[in-house]
DNA sequence: CCAAAAGTGTTTTCAGTACACCCATGC
DNA sequence: GCATGGGTGTACTGAAAACACTTTTGG
């Protein structure tokens, strides 16, 4: 006999950095603040299908979603008891655009730059931010956040902000060739600073689960 | 406004072998199956208290516990829509015993020889295992299961289960020994087939996080 | 003395690491 | 031509893997 809200931890990839789908609230209480995606659970619906409906209406469908956990705290949102489930998921930037109605409201945030979040989002997000990085190095996954046509330092800036270190460029470039995952577009990134870096694709089927 | 209730995946390692702890259903309906002991979600307690709580029960306290997820198939159970929600938890069967009154109705199973359990409990302890072998594998959690006085061939045998292949006998001492985690307690394990082995126990602070 | 299980060393191979200079573009 | 960032090769080191015989106990 208790009210369940389930949240959304949108991920994405971007230039090398982690970021969130955050949702700026117009309502009262809390307007002006931002906050995560949130529907509440129905009696008639399983966590799965909402959670479908819900990216749906983002524009989204088929994305893989990890539940996070239960927040079970008892004054997590005002009045209420409430749980919170957050449930995590991820979808790349490139080849997506946010629907014209939803995108005014919504913003992509690195992890860094969070604004104040309501409740105890910033909770889940750190709590969904592990599941993230940890699904990322130890699945495939990545392939799905990295279309064709990608720098190798973006790719090492990524696995840099996943691993929280730095790698040497030589090292990363070597292990990823004898890996045999790469596959050169035969383009080049140009308009930017200094030598343009070569695009490329991930090969299919390429298995990235070992690499770090 | 739905029902929740919590189910406990109470994990041991014993020989090798990974063990989980179901109770022995004495009510209809399914009367004479086994389950994971249950309890339902109060509206005035959360989660960690109700857990903590339920523990205590069984004559433990004190253990780390992790979410593993929220069941939420409109029909796993009968009757009303109930929310199910699974944690893990660990603990060493040589310096714990069950309580006596808990005993009775309580088994350990191994989980290749689990008898057959009610409703979503299965699909519940098949999730938790993952999460319970990715917790050993990669936090030192293993060290609060092998209190001292364990052999080698033990230890092995159980990452052997956990990792899903088999190891070689001398480079598993090799590395171990390397990693400078074990202290000889002076002891043998006497009494079995064969040449005794060796008891050991983990130094303190050891770091197996990446052993494997 | 036989069966059963534990203990032990060496060699090879491969991946990880450290490290410094040249190259392609924009301005 | 200079600033910016991308691309490249080599030598060293250390861990992983492969592999067979000896030792200690109980019966």
């Amino acid at each position: 006999m208790n009210e369940m809200d389930i949240s959304l931890i949108l991920f994405t990839l971007d230039q090398g950095k982690i970021k969130v789908l955050l949702l700026h609230r117009e309502e009262e209480p809390f307007r002006g603040y931002w906050m995560l995606p949130t529907v509440s659970l129905k009696e008639n619906k399983t966590i799965e299908e909402l959670v479908e409906e819900h990216l749906h209406t983002l524009g989204m469908k088929g994305l893989c979603t990890k539940q996070v956990g239960v927040f079970s705290d008892l004054k997590r949102v005002p009045k209420t008891r409430t749980l919170g489930l957050a449930i995590m998921s991820w979808i790349d930037t490139k080849s997506f655009e946010l629907k014209e109605t939803i995108r005014e409201e919504h913003n992509w945030f690195e992890l860094d730059l969070l604004p104040k979040v309501i409740y105890d989002h910033q909770e889940m997000i750190e709590k969904a931010q592990e599941s993230f990085i940890s699904v990322l190095l130890h699945t495939n996954e990545l392939l799905t956040l990295f279309p064709s046509d990608f720098t190798l330092p973006e790719l090492q800036d990524t696995y840099e902000e996943l691993l929280g270190y730095s790698l040497d460029r030589r090292n990363f470039r070597k292990k990823l060739i004898q890996y045999d995952v790469l596959e050169d577009t035969g383009y080049k990134n140009e308009g930017m600073n200094g030598r343009p870096a070569k695009l490329y694709r991930f090969k299919e089927d390429s298995d990235l689960t070992n690499l770090f």
